[in-house]
DNA sequence: GTCTATAGGGGGATAGAC
DNA sequence: GTCTATCCCCCTATAGAC
């Protein structure tokens, strides 16, 4: 997932790391600039506004997540359960970050129309990936969960996220705890 | 919860209001000088710094939980929760707000340590108060979950944020399913 | 306790040279 | 494509009068 050759490229990595880690706002491009061994002005040469760039960063993590979708295609569905997971256990030992689509949404109400277009369509996108996965672990019975597979997709969407946020404050132990109750919602109910 | 007299916890009030709803960077001086007809100046008589606010936030947060458990002190456990929950409706109804903690976490690298230590004292205090509650329902038999009811307070910790940042994207539908599969982790497991 | 005035820094963005 | 220089706005914070 880190394998950007041009500049342009290594500005999204960069620019996704940041906001993971501090959001969107506190994100600035000094910041990026410093690492790439540039100046600020050469940002806005590929990203002339910064919203340019929060789209680059949703339409990056989101072709991420399709290209996931497609190698994990012929997966066991738990293993593709576990290909998402992954991520979320990336993300909080790498410096606790957020996924992506919680940061846009904890700063929802401040970015541009746009934006919130792109993350919520991103969001709708994992969800009902979520929900084949789940139904496909049902049928195969991988899973035994009881309630709609749209719900136990809804609550994943949300627990997700939220193990992100509770494991900032509690620490690891805390995230672990959270990730291991997800796994368990796959099993009876 | 909002009987503020004087101006010091009028700030406090629209504050906390306005960080729930843009979050704490995002939030400024001036928002609250214009709704109270004074100026940007007079906020920092009452508060020199914005940590000294977002301590205050944060302290009058923990207040107000602290006060509702004590009105709650004999409910029963589900009347105890459904407090909590009512809560929750309360900030995504009204505008999309996340609950204080969530805000400050999803801010946590961004932060100073005091606001840091602060917030995570309060949600230990909550994830005991969650915790002590679940295990009271479980044994008058109001609940049947299965698992440590350490885990399930997490699960709740968790969740109850990650309802109102999924909602956010996806609406009051998908708030209601979350909230809904919240309510069911107390049954059987 | 509230005001005016202003310092001082940060950060997004643009112009124009190389 | 990258640079220097600069504009301009926003925001935190302070000084000092009333």
């Amino acid at each position: 997932m880190n394998t950007a050759q041009n500049t342009k490229d290594r500005i999204v990595e960069l620019g996704r790391d940041y906001m993971q880690r501090i959001g969107y706002h506190s994100f600035n491009y000094k910041q990026i600039a410093l690492e790439l061994n540039i100046k600020n002005a050469s940002i806005h040469h590929y990203f002339p506004s910064k919203e340019d760039l929060g789209l680059a960063v949703i339409e990056k993590d989101r072709q991420d997540f399709i290209q996931l979708t497609q190698k994990y295609r012929k997966a066991k569905a738990m293993d593709k359960l576990e290909a998402l997971i992954a991520n979320y256990e990336y993300f909080f030992s790498e410096g606790r970050k957020l996924c992506v689509l919680s940061t846009f949404s904890s700063s929802y109400n401040e970015i541009t129309e746009r934006m919130q277009l792109a993350a919520s369509q991103y969001g709708e996108l994992v969800t009902s990936w979520l929900t084949a996965t789940l139904k496909e672990g049902l049928e195969a019975r991988e899973f035994s969960f009881k309630e709609p597979a749209e719900d136990l997709a809804n609550v994943w969407m949300a627990l997700m996220p939220g193990s992100l946020l509770v494991g900032r404050m509690g620490g690891k132990p805390t995230f672990d705890r959270v990730i291991g109750s997800l796994r368990q919602t796959l099993k009876s109910s």
